[in-house]
RNA sequence: CGGGGCGUGGCGCAGCUUGGUAGCGCGGGUGCUUUGGGAGCACUAGGUCGCAGGUUCGAAUCCUGUCGCCCCGACCA
């Protein structure tokens, strides 16, 4: 190809629409335009770069014995009816793009495909005999996300891999979980991208297992704790550790008491609590009002108690409330701290007057949710508004993480103004708390595996996702097999996702300088870039045509640079694009000597033209098996 | 949705406080010179100042509304 016919638009500014560094390089690099938030123009330079991760996606996938396939992104409403998904991924919050037709049937844009591809395998799949098998397709999903960012980052409309196993066994599910695991490690390192492997939630997709690969970067959106021995890496959402040592209450106090009684006006925060009293934040128990939401309308108050010196994992929460209360309520939409303002805007019949913010104790009774009686006397008699009526538990969900629950002696809140009790202890309270996780591996903790080894923060892109999803849809929507002993069953299932675009735009953000982008070769829109120093000079002008029709007719990606332009135009522009490897055929043309130059680490080589193919064959053959090998 | 910011030729910005000729750099076109790291000179095209109301003799500038975009939070490949 010839950049004189490659529609190059390079920017010299940066855009300012963008923000990190991969989404200024895109966009001054001619690789995308923004149509709208969150939806971009791939134009043909990132096309081609989209195609060869593509490709690479599709070898791995093949070799593990996947079928393509392509699935439509119409969907009808009643497939995620039977899964339950559509009210939640619709209504509120819900990301799906919907419509109706002009029949009045309702249809939404998909945004992943478990139901329509568990709709198709209860039609094909009827034995065990036809498992497992593993499908999957590359194609444009459509997301109204919340806050569309960065680019081709977090996007409306994203390019994505996704793939589908079934299975007549967990075993096999998991044998299958094995061999995307491997497929995925293979494929980042071909892309030439640093990723890890991390322990993940699996969110609202669901399942059991569930692991998500990070491309470790500045402007990553999660935060992954990592050992240093390499044994352990978790989303934070996920991630557990060893909590540091509680300090024993100095004045033991009698066992099982309620404590004492301490005056403390005005100190409702843990720091001023500590400092006023010379107590440790590990020897308070801290408790927090919060309020869930359900898809049935159900309102129920949570009374969380957390060690003073641990904060709150809010996804290990809402598991654990979901585990809970989904069953008998439908889905968890949101947890939100229980406050005046979030009663008057749920319209919520509760009175928080009486609530001691500042001074709770996680025995704080039941009774103080009572009925707002004035709220009462205002609708007496008179017909309900429109909204529905509010459904509310009004006894609390009492959650206590272990770092709470194993302490011995503490001080909390005395669920009076102004007090606390010192010496408090669950007996003398009346509580049994379980011993749930719900605290926040940080930095720096100690991890489970190993005491000696501590957590380790980074930042991390989230390239892919693989899923061990159990019989959540095949349940749902009776996609059902026959086994071995002629018996029906819900057929197992696994779903691995790739976020194609964002790999690309995640490899930028990985491998870029001041001058540009350094695109790893296997994944580069062109390898090579012929450029003509000045292309007044015949002798430039024929060498350079003849490398590049000799590399070409090698198979290599080759771009020539014909533009009248001056030389450094030309360099800033090869440079700014990413190219790996630049010839340059200038002043050393009449003695059919030109220079090499490799993008990323900016080596030059003057060599004779004839030694140019065979060189950069030898090189770039060796940066792909060295991306292949290390495994 | 809550909080913060921005909309002025294709791109990056100034002008707005204190109302009165719409400007700068880059980019585009033509010509000449230059030709190994975003060249120089000359000429030139291109803007209803996001949109709609209002105030005013007069609005890019002041007021109201509205739309769009970006950043921080809940969502996720």
């Amino acid at each position: 190809m010839r950049v004189s016919r490659l529609l190059l638009v390079t920017l010299r500014d940066d855009p300012a629409e963008a923000e990190i560094p991969s989404h200024k390089l895109l966009l001054r690099g001619g690789y995308i335009r923004r149509i709208s938030s969150g939806i971009y123009a791939y134009l043909p330079l990132l096309w081609r770069v989209l195609q060869k991760i593509s490709t690479i996606v599709r070898q791995e996938m093949d070799a593990t014995g996947a079928l393509e396939t392509l699935l439509p992104q119409l969907q009808p409403a009643d497939l995620w009816e039977r899964s339950g998904r559509w009210a939640g991924y619709t209504a509120g919050e819900g990301i799906m793009f919907h419509l109706t037709d002009r029949q009045g049937r309702e249809l939404g844009l998909g945004p992943t495909h478990e139901e329509v591809i568990t709709a198709l395998a209860a039609d094909l799949l009827r034995s065990y005999r036809q498992l497992p098998v593993n499908l999957y397709q590359i194609q444009t999903k459509f997301r109204d996300e919340i806050r569309p960012r960065f680019g081709l980052m977090r996007g409306r409309e994203f390019i994505m891999k996704d793939a589908y196993s079934f299975h007549a066994d967990e075993d096999c599910l998991r044998q299958t979980y094995a061999a995307m695991d491997g497929a995925y490690r293979r494929i980042f390192q071909r892309c030439g991208l640093r990723a890890v492997a991390v322990e993940a939630d699996s969110g609202a997709i669901g399942g059991s297992a569930s692991q998500e690969f990070m491309v470790t970067a500045e402007a990553g959106e999660d935060l992954i704790l990592t050992s240093a021995d390499g044994r352990y890496a978790a989303n934070q959402e996920r991630a557990v550790s060893r909590p540091s040592v509680a300090l024993p209450l100095a004045a033991a106090p009698r066992a099982g008491g309620v404590g004492d009684r301490l005056s403390t006006p005005g100190q409702t925060t843990i720091e001023q609590l500590c400092s006023a009293h010379g107590f440790d934040p590990s020897q308070l128990v801290k408790v927090l009002l919060l309020l869930a939401r359900f898809a049935d309308g159900q309102f129920q108050p949570l009374l969380i108690s957390l060690r003073g010196d641990q904060q709150l994992n809010d996804v290990k929460l809402a598991n654990a409330v979901s585990a809970r209360l989904s069953g008998a309520h439908g889905a968890l939409l949101s947890i939100d701290p229980l406050t005046a303002d979030l009663v008057r805007s749920e319209r919520l019949p509760l009175d928080l007057s009486e609530i001691p913010f500042g001074y709770l104790g996680p025995d704080l009774a039941d009774q103080t949710l009572a009925p707002d009686p004035s709220h009462r006397s205002d609708t007496a008699g008179v017909a309900p508004p429109t909204t529905p009526a509010v459904q509310l538990t009004r006894s609390f969900l009492r959650l206590s993480d272990a770092t709470a629950a194993e302490l011995e002696a503490f001080v909390c809140g005395a669920n009076a103004a102004d007090h606390h009790r010192v010496g408090a202890s669950w007996a003398g309270l009346g509580l049994q708390p379980e011993s749930l996780d719900l605290r926040a591996a940080q930095s720096g903790d100690r991890c489970l595996h190993d005491p000696d080894q501590c957590l380790q923060a980074a930042r991390g892109i989230e390239v892919g996702h693989i899923f061990q999803l159990g019989r959540k849809y095949s349940e749902a929507m009776e996609a059902r097999f026959t086994n071995e002993s002629g018996v029906d069953e819900p057929l197992w299932m696994g779903c691995y996702g790739i976020g194609v675009s964002r790999l690309a735009q995640a490899a930028v953000e990985q491998h870029h300088d001041a001058d540009g982008i350094c695109w790893p070769v296997a994944i580069a829109p062109f390898a090579v870039i012929v450029v003509i120093a000045n292309t007044q000079e015949a002798i430039q002008v024929e060498l350079a045509e003849s490398l590049y029709a000799e590399l070409t007719a090698a198979g290599l990606d080759v771009l020539l640079d014909d533009r009248t332009e001056r030389a450094g135009v030309k360099f800033k522009d090869a440079d700014l694009i990413g190219i790996p490897w630049r010839v340059v055929v200038g002043r050393g043309a009449a003695a059919a000597q030109v220079e090499l130059v490799r993008r990323a680490g900016r080596e030059k080589l003057e060599l004779a033209a004839s030694d140019v193919r065979a060189t950069l064959e030898a090189e770039i053959g060796r940066e792909i098996a060295g991306a292949t090998l290390v495994a």
